[in-house]
RNA sequence: GGGGACGUGGUGUAGCCUGGUUUAACACACUGCCCUGUCAAGGCAGAGACCGCGGGUUCAAAUCCCGUCGUCCCCGCCA
């Protein structure tokens, strides 16, 4: 028997055909005189019936189990009156079985194949090709593949090439921890797999090809995350002759087109564009959720004479003071409220000064060091209403811009803030060019060191900290999505920011000299973005983790149940490339 | 490197705080039987866990304590 169709595609057009449908048994009702079976393909579900008139067919029907596969033949019909599931999309019809063969039998299963039941993720990734069977998977990645043809369908429509470029490369010195690949031929040299294909979509520029792209493997050797893998998939994007807003303008219209055409939603372009400054202050972060308010006010001014000494203190200290306000907090009780103390906490808040906002102005145990002017500046400034709880930070301004930034996000989920059918693009632009490592007192990139700054010709050792950058993050509902910049194509700049960040002559060119070298050689001014895939593929898919869109994810150790991998390997492999022992054997 | 949550038949949970009628409960899955319109089908019967692992406290430990391993979330880290 061959296939004629999807069991998820047959619907009233089929009814009175005679179609045959592949498929594992998701799950079987035995009546006794008649058997119905959902049978499951990746398009979705279709119910078949065995009828007892049809003792042959029958008989199999009987002991068929779940997950086995099987291949049946039959008329289409429609259901009989009172019948219909309506939320099934194949609801309105059924397939009475005249043929069967069964391709292939299944062990009982380690878990349930359930929308309904969630198992422990470890199992889950166990037994990954049983996990990618549920309905919410095969649903991500058709959407994954969707999401990605029209990216590719976009920019080849806007004229950009997709050139590969190398997964055995040279290690580099700034940003993520590399994975090395040992070389077989020069023992104690070292490939690296990329981080990103940065310099090399740089190169491309160089040479001419003029817009480029390509949905890259990127690699990154550092501690996983609900968002973050060991590899991940990025778009990046390079373009030569443009500004920032030439770069912006393409990823609004290719997000415009991909949301339109895959979730056929609306989006409105351009995006709001917020400064990197404003977004700490309001927000506490670089990458504001915007679907909701509680924004952030700074107090510097307002309390700067105030009498309660933990404020006074922290601006005597160069610190900030800032609050926001917890719509209806004031119901919040004292164990509440110091476990959101306790959270703050992990940010380095040494506490969390609170008011409760009342009909006759505020209360708690430090409104007594307030003057009744301080109190109405604060509640009116934040907008706060009678029964509001007002929080407040007082501390290095590192620690409470990233406090209240956490926890603006925390409330916000928790109180139900979050309008989740929203779609809030963001840019957050205006970013400093670099930002002072205190543990290594030097200066590094924030974005990374080919971002040319806003004034290339004017930079030096002593204004660095006060330059921003021609960079741009793109942001989804309180997600990095992407971010690029205009790069430095003068190799002279390059140099001299190579230098500010305390990068040798001798260890620039040693690292990144091929990059000057290029540069020197007619380099046209470019720019580009990359482009989180996963993470929009989970935005998109209204997933939390990227591993719902991933197909063979690893566990938050590194590790995959699956392929129990990472895994020791011969002496002889070892011989070869150099290497002896083993240190730490993974414990799966 | 650090903090937190969790770990009980195949799966998901209850029991743990307050140790003893626990012979460890419930649902799903599984096995057998019944049933001709179900769709997270239903009914009857059955099999299946000494409670992650190790140690301690106690007359007595799934339950209290210590350690350890694993999974997840977070901080650090991720230019």
């Amino acid at each position: 028997m061959k296939r004629s169709m999807y069991c998820g595609k047959v619907t009233e057009s089929s009814i009175g055909q005679e179609v045959t449908v592949c498929g594992w048994v998701h799950s079987r009702r035995d009546h006794g005189g008649v058997v119905f079976i959902d049978l499951r393909d990746r398009e979705g579900i279709l119910q078949i019936v065995f009828q007892s008139e049809n003792a042959s067919v029958f008989t199999i029907a009987e002991s068929l189990r779940s997950e086995y596969v099987i291949c049946v033949k039959g008329n289409v019909r429609k259901r009989p009156e009172g019948t219909n599931n309506l939320n099934m999309f194949t609801g309105n019809v059924e397939l009475i079985v005249s043929q069967i063969e069964v391709l292939n039998t299944s062990a009982a299963l380690p878990f349930e194949i359930s929308d309904y039941v969630e198992t422990s993720e470890e199992l889950r990734l166990k037994y990954r090709y049983l996990d990618l069977r549920r309905t919410n998977f095969q649903k991500n990645f058709i959407m994954r593949h969707k999401l990605s043809n029209e990216v590719r369908n976009f920019l080849n429509e806007e004229g950009f090439l997709d050139i590969e470029t190398p997964f055995l490369t040279k290690s580099t010195p700034e940003g993520a921890r590399d994975f090395l690949v040992p070389s077989r031929l020069y023992h104690g040299s070292f490939f690296a797999l990329p981080q990103s294909p940065q310099i090399f979509k740089q190169i491309l520029m160089v040479s001419g090809f003029d817009k480029y792209y390509q949905l890259a493997r990127c690699f990154r050797d550092e501690d996983l995350r609900a968002d973050r893998q060991l590899e991940f998939t990025q778009i990046d994007i390079e373009m030569s002759f443009v500004q920032e807003e030439d770069v912006m303008s393409l990823v609004e219209r290719m997000l415009e087109r991909v949301c339109k055409s895959v979730l056929n939603i609306e989006i409105k372009t351009p995006f709001e564009k917020i400064s990197y400054q404003d977004a700490m202050l309001r927000y506490g972060s670089d990458k504001p959720d915007t679907r909701f308010d509680m924004e952030i006010k700074d107090f510097a001014h307002e309390l700067k004479n105030c009498n309660f000494s933990v404020f006074a203190s922290a601006i005597n200290k160069g610190g900030i003071v800032r609050g926001l306000c917890i719509p209806k907090g004031a119901s919040f009780s004292r164990s509440e409220i110091d476990a959101l103390a306790k959270f703050v906490g992990e940010y380095g808040a040494k506490g969390l000064a609170w008011m409760k906002v009342t009909s006759s102005g505020a209360e708690s145990n430090i409104v007594k060091y307030f003057k009744e002017e301080e109190v109405k500046v604060t509640i009116s400034k934040l907008n706060a209403n009678v029964g509001d709880l007002i929080v407040f930070l007082a501390d290095e301004e590192k620690i409470v811009v990233q406090g209240l930034g956490a926890l603006r996000l925390k409330l916000g989920k928790e109180l139900g803030l979050i309008d989740k059918s929203k779609f809030n693009f963001l840019w957050v632009i205006d970013f400093p060019l670099m930002e002072w490592n205190m543990e290594e007192q030097r200066w590094q990139a924030l974005h990374h060191p080919f971002t040319s700054p806003k004034n290339p010709d004017s930079i030096n050792k002593e204004n660095v900290g006060l330059q921003k950058a021609k960079a741009y993050d793109v942001i989804l509902n309180g997600v990095e999505l992407g971010g690029g910049s205009i790069r430095i194509h003068k190799s002279n700049v390059q140099k001299k920011i190579f230098d500010i960040l305390n990068i040798s002559d001798e260890a620039a060119n040693e690292k990144f000299g091929f990059l000057l070298d290029a540069l020197s050689y007619g380099a046209p001014p470019h720019g580009g973005v990359a482009l989180g895939f996963d993470r929009m593929c989970a935005l998109f898919g209204g997933e939390e983790s990227i591993r719902e869109v991933i197909a063979f994810p690893k566990t938050q150790k590194t590790l995959d149940p699956l392929s129990n991998a990472p895994s020791q390997v011969s002496d002889k492999q070892l011989k070869e490339l150099g290497l002896k022992v083993v240190v730490k054997q993974a414990k799966n």
